[in-house]
DNA sequence: CCCTTTATGCGTACCTCATACGCAAAACCT
DNA sequence: AGGTTTTGCGTATGAGGTACGCATAAAGGG
């Protein structure tokens, strides 16, 4: 039998209590210290679990994703579409899985279950398994900067409030100058700016929803292109 | 006249200096102290001229970036694609650009130049102001996202390139069940994470491309649709 | 030319964190 | 029971950000 004290937690254990600090308070309130106090037990016993930090952060990662939901009947573009915007609900629920420094590819059984739904979305079109990687990588990375953007201008619209809304516009108007930017002016004076729902944290967002129709109309083309 | 001993150093000499830092050193060391030393200051004289070290990573920020490089004559599809390389690589000059936790839209005069010049791609098609900006936005997030990616990767690797190359593929097919995961495991038999090129640091990466060509092609349709 | 005003330079100190080290505590084996 | 092995954790170290207050210049007024 197994020798030596009994351990009173282990890795899982750890991870999970760190997730729920990061959960409840952010990704900075994730100390060894924090989560050791979450677990009753002392800073340093931690690191009988897990080798540092890092490791910590990076299970943590594996952990965040929960589950991917069943991708509904349908062509291949709605299934696309469906994941897209459960990959944005997800990570929403989590906004702190971004801001994980990653270290490598997945390996953890939660994204691969992503990837492999994703993938299943392309089951029935002529694509080559190279061509779906890449589509599905191309969306994927998408996804997650339209979510890390829509997050960091929610956080930074807690913080400063008054930079927002109404003003971004504004303060455009007054910095660029016409002449040297005569684009950007354009369109600023079309008002394109001045909507009070830069960031709508609510919904899926406008800018999310128009990328992701265009990137599947390419998709759509490339596949036409191909068969 | 202005009174008071005169400032030996202003905010852009600390800017300045951090940049070096950054660019020699990575972000992370680039420390109060750090960048004191650089400029022969004391750590606490720099707070005379920066309020907290966040601030200074957002007038990194906003100074990271080099000028636009002018665009090639063509139609959009040639200018929008040179334009996505061309951020590609600029950022690829500071990789630390993206590890700085950014606090709101730009304002600073060089990153709207990026934006005015992709606009400027967009100038002679029928898109709308609102649709232009998603265009632009979308296309951004997809670079930015890439460059994150392909960054994140080739520092994992550095730090450990036992798990790169042929063990990827390897690993995934440890890890991957064929009856849980049948489309990625499909994948995987293909050999498509099996290249020795994962990163591809040095050229612009066959993933890079694809997706890029993908969400041009997704433009271009949508441009068609609406003639 | 000295003194007051004002802004900068920076030494000291405190706090938060990650983490190395070594000993104490517990559980198993013989 | 005594030895062995593994975990729990107190202590200590060092890095990093920054508040505070005094020292130090530079300009203006008398």
């Amino acid at each position: 039998m197994k020798r030596g004290r009994k351990p009173s937690i282990d890795a899982a254990d750890i991870t999970r209590a760190a997730i729920a600090v990061a959960d409840a308070e952010g990704l900075a309130a994730v100390s060894m210290a924090r989560v050791a106090q979450e677990l009753g037990n002392a800073t340093m016993a931690l690191y009988r679990h897990v080798k540092s930090k890092d490791e910590l952060l990076a299970l943590m990662w594996d952990s965040a994703m929960e589950e991917p939901p069943p991708l509904p009947d349908g062509e291949w573009r709605d299934k696309l579409g469906f994941w897209a915007k459960a990959v944005l609900t997800a990570i929403r629920r989590r906004p702190w899985f971004l801001q994980i420094p990653i270290s490598g590819p997945p390996v953890g059984p939660k994204n691969l279950a992503w990837l492999d739904s994703a993938l299943s979305a392309l089951e029935g079109t002529p694509l080559g398994p190279g061509e779906k990687i890449g589509v599905v990588m191309g969306l994927s990375t998408f996804v997650q900067g339209e979510a890390r953007l829509s997050f960091t201008l929610s956080q930074g619209f807690e913080e400063n409030p008054a930079q927002f809304n109404h003003q971004y516009g504004q303060t455009l108007r007054e910095v660029v100058d016409p002449r040297e930017m005569p684009s950007l002016a354009a369109v600023i004076e079309a008002g394109v700016f001045d909507l009070d729902d830069v960031l709508d944290v609510g919904d899926i967002g406008a800018d999310f929803d128009f990328g992701l129709r265009l990137f599947l109309e390419g998709v759509a083309g490339h596949i036409r292109g191909r068969e």
